[in-house]
DNA sequence: CACTCTCCCTGAAAGC
DNA sequence: TGCTTTCAGGGAGAGT
């Protein structure tokens, strides 16, 4: 659910509030991953949503309070963006309200997601954004970067796809995905890798995560967008989920990698 | 420092 | 059907 993709897709539901005005905050529940700031109501209150921005899986919306509100998705977040709400839903952690009757709802049944407020000046140096690899989207995330990084690790592949200080914004979902498209085992350790192999994983994170941005991200159990819709990239998965499906001949297995599931077609995955 | 494992929480799905 | 068990997409923090 809430990997790059996903992510990027609620910043762009929630691009119509900006330039409104912040009407109040409601804390519902005080305790999600972390504490959720008691103060975030004063500091954002009155002012002027300037802009709204993807950091990895982080969400920044800018305000010109110099305040910016930090929402991380965790496992089973979403930011629902209605109009005129009646009651609260289940699991309506933290609301955010506008002048204009919008309400932005964070909605999170296992609370591993978090909430924080930062001055926009010091965002940069929270812990959780400076210890963030390069953007998977992102140009600079090139061959020599990407190398220099993993040349010398026996790590496998997957989990280096899924560490936010090399790369920022890849999930298991896509890890999996990525790695069927690129032909590579998920088993392959970095070291392994040859220079072509290297260029080809990058192409291949550019292209499933750009593909799966253009369906709306991906609707596991039920994840949506802010306005509602649902996503429709897992239409697109090719090996996520689909343990004991054949492509062609070639079964499709599942491995657990560090406790997480792997999904992966050895046939078809031969570098390794 | 780098790597691995456990755990936070609730609900859906599978197992019995 | 209903109760119990297992598992889930993230990532911090502890332990090695």
């Amino acid at each position: 659910m809430p990997e790059l993709p996903e992510v990027e897709t609620t910043i762009k539901g929630l691009d119509e509030i900006k330039n409104h005005i912040v009407h109040k905050v409601i804390i519902h529940t005080k305790q999600l991953r972390f504490k959720v700031p008691y103060n975030i109501n004063k500091k954002l209150k009155n002012s002027r949503i300037s802009k709204i921005k993807r950091i990895a899986k982080y969400i920044v919306i800018e305000s010109d309070s110099n305040f910016s509100l930090i929402i991380h998705l965790g496992m089973s977040g979403r930011l629902k963006l209605i109009s005129n709400k009646f009651k609260r839903d289940k699991h309506d952690h933290f609301e955010l309200i506008l002048y204009n009757n919008k309400i932005i709802i964070y909605n999170d049944p296992r609370k591993f997601g978090f909430i924080d407020i930062v001055e926009t000046a010091n965002l940069k140096k929270k812990k959780y954004i400076s210890n963030l690899g390069i953007d998977a989207l992102s140009k600079e995330l090139n061959y020599s970067y990407l190398s220099n990084k993993i040349s010398k690790s026996e790590v496998p592949i997957k989990q280096i796809l899924l560490n936010q200080k090399i790369i920022s914004g890849i999930g298991n979902i896509y890890a999996s995905e990525i790695l069927f498209d690129a032909k590579i085992s998920p088993l392959t350790p970095g070291n392994k890798l040859r220079i072509s192999h290297i260029m080809k994983l990058i192409c291949s994170i550019r292209k499933i995560l750009k593909k799966a941005i253009k369906f709306g991200g991906s609707s596991i159990r039920d994840y949506k967008s802010a306005d509602g819709t649902l996503g429709n990239f897992q239409k697109n998965f090719k090996v996520y989920n689909k343990e004991g499906k054949k492509i062609g001949k070639n079964s499709i297995l599942r491995i657990i990698q560090y406790g997480r599931s792997t999904f992966y077609c050895p046939n078809i995955q031969n570098i390794k």
